[in-house]
DNA sequence: TGTACATCAGTGAACGCGCGTTCACTGATGTAC
DNA sequence: TGTACATCAGTGAACGCGCGTTCACTGATGTAC
């Protein structure tokens, strides 16, 4: 049916390697769960029989979690270029908070991978301890810091900051989770968010 | 090998029928997986084969479903009594912030499926926007209101309730996904959640 | 430049498994005469 | 009170399915002489 695919010449193994890695991440965005991928899946969509898979990745786990790694990649990627655009602390704090829950909105089946999804089995790489000290998080802490320099408050940045997480991820998965429930305009509950966690964190009116 | 189940008597369907739910509902908190959850399992927790199971339920969703909806009802009846308890318009409010909590922790399993799954295939009864109009929910408005009556706020205690729904979510599921991550006491995390919305949206010292 | 050969990416068939569900049945229970 | 019978809760065996993974293989590619 599918017409068959030229055989990878000796050094393309990385080429096949990539097409495994997209075309899982498509199914997992298409299917919506982590279980309806499976590797016969992922092999019909590159144009591959299921072995072929194994000469690139050990098992279908190890598969998955490349795939988990690099939307936390995208996601600090993410972050970093949209605070990057702002000078103003408060504008920063809340643009960051902004393009966290957006990125979760655009890429609802990795959001959910990623912080929604069980921890057991989950890599070393991805340990909810390591992702404390992780890139994103710890920029946060650093925003967090700049606004409380601005604005003062007596309060630890790393609590500021991890309230600040719960409070964008509470918005980001439930979204994600009750999508049909009669929620505000998005933007609208962002900046209703920050803002009353400016107000109430750092007494700004 | 397990003694054989006697059988039961004519009118004891609804016994079986309970035991399932219960087997069903244990199994759910102990593999902590929706898909781990096997017609067969429970039919082997319960003492009977796997067939018995659909003399009582048309098919497998609407055993979950049921179990789903169970602790929903629970949840509701464990706001209500908490929120019984205070007289105190504010301390009402983080009473039952803390019991939403509370409860996501002791349930997880649970949470995770009322709050945390996917929406598809969801029950009409569970529905979104049902969710929206249902007891739990709209009880939290009141309290709002109640506060707002109190402390005076401009703002409409139904987007003040929604984004406390999310705060509160928002500390409830990343517990549980990310249970290792370097979280402050709960209490603590709840508390000062509480406290921080109560001063950024009443503007209450 | 031409040929023999080693490499190795991908194939085709099969494995064992656990799943949800169906089906004809069995045999204890309760009922009607 | 005793017997024949209908009911129906639960059984045992089997179905078809899709899964992850393994295995011996094929045949194009690149290399050494």
């Amino acid at each position: 049916m599918t017409p068959p695919r030229p055989r990878s010449a000796r050094g393309d193994g990385p080429a096949l390697r990539h097409e495994i890695l997209d075309a899982t991440e498509d199914l997992l965005i298409e299917t919506g769960s982590e279980d309806a991928v499976s590797i016969r899946a992922v092999a019909g969509r590159v144009g591959v029989t299921p072995p072929a898979i194994y000469r690139h990745f050990p098992d279908k786990q190890s598969l998955l979690f490349e795939v988990c790694s690099l939307q936390f990649t995208r996601l600090g990627e993410h972050l970093d270029a949209v605070m990057a655009m702002e000078a103003d602390a408060t504008a920063r704090l809340e643009a960051c908070g902004r393009a966290y829950v957006d990125f979760g909105l655009a890429h609802p089946e990795a959001y959910r991978i990623m912080f929604m999804g069980r921890s057991d089995g989950t890599p070393d790489a991805h340990r909810d301890d390591v992702l404390a000290a992780a890139g994103p998080f710890m920029a946060l802490v650093d925003v967090v810091t700049d606004v409380a320099g601005e604005l003062g408050s007596e309060r630890e940045p790393l609590a500021i900051a991890t309230v600040l997480w719960t409070a964008m991820h509470g918005i980001t998965s439930l979204l994600i989770s009750k999508p049909n429930f009669p929620w505000p305009p998005v933007d609208e509950l962002v900046a209703e968010v920050c803002a009353t966690h400016l107000r109430g964190t750092f007494g700004q009116e």
